[in-house]
RNA sequence: UCGCGGGUAGUUCAAUUGGCAGAACACCGGACUUUGAAUCCGGGGGUUGCAGGUUCGAGCCCUGCCCCGCGAGCCA
């Protein structure tokens, strides 16, 4: 093989190209911000990281890393009534393990209330601030709407010293909630609402999570964000489509304070969506209050400690967010895309293992007995991973008495079905071909054993004879088989849009969303599957044992599964 | 109603900035196979939202219209 043969995939010809980079690599080549690079992944911590989210901590921090510069995580923490350390520490624990590690200890908004109270004074006496006495209710009725302008407040004409006294004693606690708050001011005619004397600062005598009871007023997101960003001295600070229309007022107070010229700049990107699930903070927050899931780590939701818990490789998740590039057009991915680079990643990754969903028994007829007349047991090899051969074999227990798939038996086999019926012949994995004598059922007509005869001759699977068999199917020894429990999960909603008709995403939600199988049947290794492991059940799906619950394994993602296109094409 | 953003295959994105509209996933077919997996090969798929204009030539530039998203928190 030439060295060009295993060149990487993306070499410099097809480095990704997007809106985004485009703008990094012209600013790099003309010198603005003096030809660096800082970016910032700014959650609050009012919630669980979701899948959502990856995709703008893989920008942040990808984006920072390709052009040679760094990337801060920074809490934007202004709100002390729905935040909490408890978020805090999850999403640090989640940036981790999506694999990337930011230039310093995490960061917070918080840090910066000093700064951000000494530039609010600065533009109260600038005349570019006001304190406005009127109730919420009032300030949002004069804020005009759409195609109607808004009318001034009668405290905006309030003198800088009366201000400044105001907003002095609003600081210092002599004000209830709600009494009072500090306005830009900007213009209430304004096309753009963000711009119609934004509120800067409200009060509220509440704990906080870092600065405890030292405040009891909070700055706003607007007035918060781009000043952070301008301390810290990131450049390019990315966010989702939402803010577009935050973006003047984000310019209007750095252009307003006392900067340096080279200041942050915002722009925007589309957020991430995928069809069948929903990615909302309150949404998924809903779902786990109203105990409709176990929890914020439950596997069918899309939270990074969801998706952790059922298997996604983080790797998987990188790739993906790689893939689907960044642009402006607002976009929802087939969840699909999604597993196949999941199932990508895991076939070149995961050991391979025999396990038994649904068990039926399967006796072989002709098993020899060994010397004391039990039946004997021998111990054949199968790879562990056939995609990679360093990863060896295993010695799996094989003997007269066993349990295979229901599924892959039929006593009136349909067209294209090539699994095992009477008078048919198969492939047991690793070990030998047997051939179906017969069945017994139940009163109800259920199977309850399949009779076979093996091939001596078939040892490892080969035939001497080079015959061929349509199928190869897994198994575990009867009297070998350690038991399992399986949870099998489909979507969490049903419709790809949930909510779309009713507006209620609830109303959408897939009452058979998970599946829990008691006793599976598996080979004896997979007892001693590390927890937090992904591996491949074969022809069934990766599975990943729970991190806490030995035993539990939650399907991943199902390997494609052609016989099941087949059978849903003939039930049409 | 006003402002801003967006519209290319079923989906998500490309198209060297005005030069033969492509890729991945999905779907269909074939090869190979000790996983009906993986892998390999091939195929169907498009009025580039609509209409007009400029141009030898328009997905790209201009004009008008249509549709979708976001915006009237003391949330972020």
């Amino acid at each position: 093989m030439s060295p060009a043969d295993d060149a990487p995939d993306r070499g410099p010809d097809t480095a990704p190209t997007d809106f985004l980079r485009e703008l990094i690599r012209s600013d790099m080549a003309d010198g603005t911000f003096g030809g660096r690079i800082q970016t910032r992944f700014p959650p609050e911590p009012n919630g669980y990281l979701h899948i959502g989210h990856a995709k703008a901590i893989c920008l942040d921090f990808g984006l920072a890393a390709e052009f040679g510069g760094t990337c801060n995580l920074r809490f934007d923490d202004t709100n002390p009534d729905t935040e909490d350390t408890e978020f805090v520490e999850a999403i640090v624990d989640d940036v981790a393990w999506l694999g990337f590690e930011p230039e310093r200890a995490p960061l917070y908004a918080s840090s910066y209330f000093d700064q951000l109270y000494a530039w609010a004074e600065h533009l109260v006496s600038a005349g570019l601030a006001y304190v406005d006495d009127q109730d919420g209710e009032t300030i949002s009725a004069q804020r005009g709407g759409f195609g109607r302008p808004g009318v001034e407040s009668p405290f905006r004409t309030r003198s800088i010293e009366e201000n400044l006294d105001l907003f002095r004693r609003m600081r210092a606690g002599e004000f209830p909630d709600g009494a009072r708050v500090l306005r830009a001011k900007i213009d209430m005619q304004h096309d753009n609402m963000q711009l119609r004397d934004p509120v800067m600062y409200r009060i509220r005598h509440a704990h906080h999570h870092r600065t405890g009871d030292d405040w009891c007023i909070y700055p706003t997101y607007d007035w918060a964000h781009g000043q952070s960003d301008a301390i810290e001295g990131v450049t390019h600070s990315l966010c989702t489509l939402e803010f577009d229309s935050h973006r003047p007022l984000y310019d209007w107070y750095l252009d307003h304070l006392p900067l340096p010229s080279d200041r942050p700049r915002q722009t925007e990107f589309a957020r991430l969506e995928f069809t069948y699930t929903v990615t909302s903070k309150r949404k998924l927050a809903k779902l786990v209050e109203d105990r409709l899931v176990d929890g914020w780590d439950d596997p069918r939701l899309p939270t990074l400690r969801g998706i952790r818990r059922r298997g996604y490789p983080a790797a998987a998740i990188r790739d993906f967010c790689e893939f689907i590039g960044v642009a402006r057009t607002v976009s929802r991915h087939e969840i699909e895309l999604l597993e196949s680079f999941v199932r990508r990643e895991l076939n070149a990754t995961a050991l391979r293992r025999m396990v038994v969903l649904r068990p039926v028994r399967l006796t072989i007829t002709n098993w020899p007995v060994d010397e004391h007349g039990a039946a004997a047991v021998e111990w054949v090899e199968v790879a562990n991973n056939p995609e990679n051969p360093d990863e060896g074999v295993r010695r799996v227990p094989f003997s007269g008495s066993l349990w295979i798939e229901s599924d892959d038996f039929r006593a009136e086999p349909p067209p294209k079905f090539f699994r095992l019926s009477p008078g048919r012949e198969v492939r047991l994995r690793g070990a030998y071909f047997v051939t179906c004598t017969g069945f017994e059922t139940d009163d109800a007509g259920n199977v309850t054993e399949v009779m076979c005869t093996y091939d001596p001759a078939t040892t490892g699977g080969n035939a001497p004879d080079g015959r061929k068999v349509k199928s190869t199917m897994h198994w575990v020894s009867v009297d070998h088989a350690v038991d399992v429990m399986v949870a099998l999960y489909e979507r969490l909603f049903a419709a790809e849009v949930p909510g779309e008709a009713t507006g209620d995403p609830l109303d959408d939600l897939n009452p058979t969303s998970r599946e829990v199988l008691e006793r599976c049947r598996a080979e004896p290794i997979v007892g001693e599957c590390p927890p937090g492991s992904v591996v491949q059940f074969e022809r069934l799906g990766y599975f990943a044992h729970d991190p806490s619950t030995a035993g539990l394994f939650h399907r991943t993602v199902g390997l494609r599964d052609e016989w099941a296109n087949i059978q849903r094409r003939s039930a049409r």
